[in-house]
DNA sequence: GTAACTGTAATTACTATAATAACAGTAAGC
DNA sequence: GCTTACTGTTATTATAGTAATTACAGTTAC
């Protein structure tokens, strides 16, 4: 799986946490561990579908446009990482005369598919501030 | 995720479906489109968890040692891919002040990890013998 | 008009994956 | 016992996917 979906996540729990629910690419990319230009594609990718707006210039940065407690990891994942799970090389060959040969690509396909399909609604049960409650248990975990 | 485990599955789908369950690894891998040598580390691999034997030698190969109706994808998963829906990209950074950064890697890795038990509870209702039915279907839908 | 941002594409570096080659070990059949 | 046909395993090379970096055009605040 792409690592795109963590960062989605990341940024989003970030800005939830966040008072003002704000940060400019360079601070939240410190706090993922990445490059700014990265996460701007990321954000750039969640700004098309609704989830955070941008502003450009001096005083600019990414901000929240949505409630963390509806947004889920399904929808992020959909943005960012849909069909991920299925490896991209491919068993068999559909030239083969062999059923089994010619037919595997086709249902190792739909088994994946209908793995993802079960995936995304393990993750449509968590919410943002889902998860930023999850980290906040961790933190308490800790001392 | 890591194609071994598609590999792992169409070996024993062909070995299910071949009369005398057995095959060369030369055999297999044409059906399957790779390397013999890949074919042979993936069998050994499951040889050692007891789902097929090998034989050395001249007029050797693998042979099913298990029931196909028993042997599920869960098993070969396990065996082939566990862990591998994680991504090794980790975001955030343990030595961080800050509450989100410290915490999302191991908040993160607990989703992904639940994320696999559910995926392996899909695989576990699939079986070798229940691919081959499914391999049949998709032959007779071409018609 | 300058400084601080985003948007996006192009390039480079790195890492994971797959193919290939090589050879030791083993069993069958003459 | 020698040859042939296999597996077992490791090492090397090729390819592809992923991430970092650079670069610069576009936008807004002051």
């Amino acid at each position: 799986m792409n690592s795109e979906f963590t960062i989605a996540v990341h940024s989003l729990v970030l800005l939830a946490y966040k008072p003002d629910h704000m940060a400019t690419s360079e601070e939240i990319a410190r706090n993922v561990c990445t490059h700014p230009a990265r996460v701007r594609k990321v954000m750039s990718s969640l700004r098309k579908s609704g989830y955070v707006e941008a502003k450009e210039g001096t005083g600019g940065g990414f901000m929240l446009s949505s409630r963390p407690e509806e947004v889920t990891l399904a929808d992020l994942y959909m943005e960012t990482s849909y069909g991920s799970i299925k490896p991209t090389w491919c068993s068999g060959d559909d030239s083969q005369e062999c059923m089994v040969a010619g037919n595997m690509a086709a249902v190792m396909g739909a088994v994946f598919s209908e793995a993802e399909a079960h995936l995304i609604d393990y993750l449509r049960q968590i919410t943002v501030s889902g998860m930023l409650e999850r980290v906040r248990a961790a933190q308490a975990e800790k001392r």
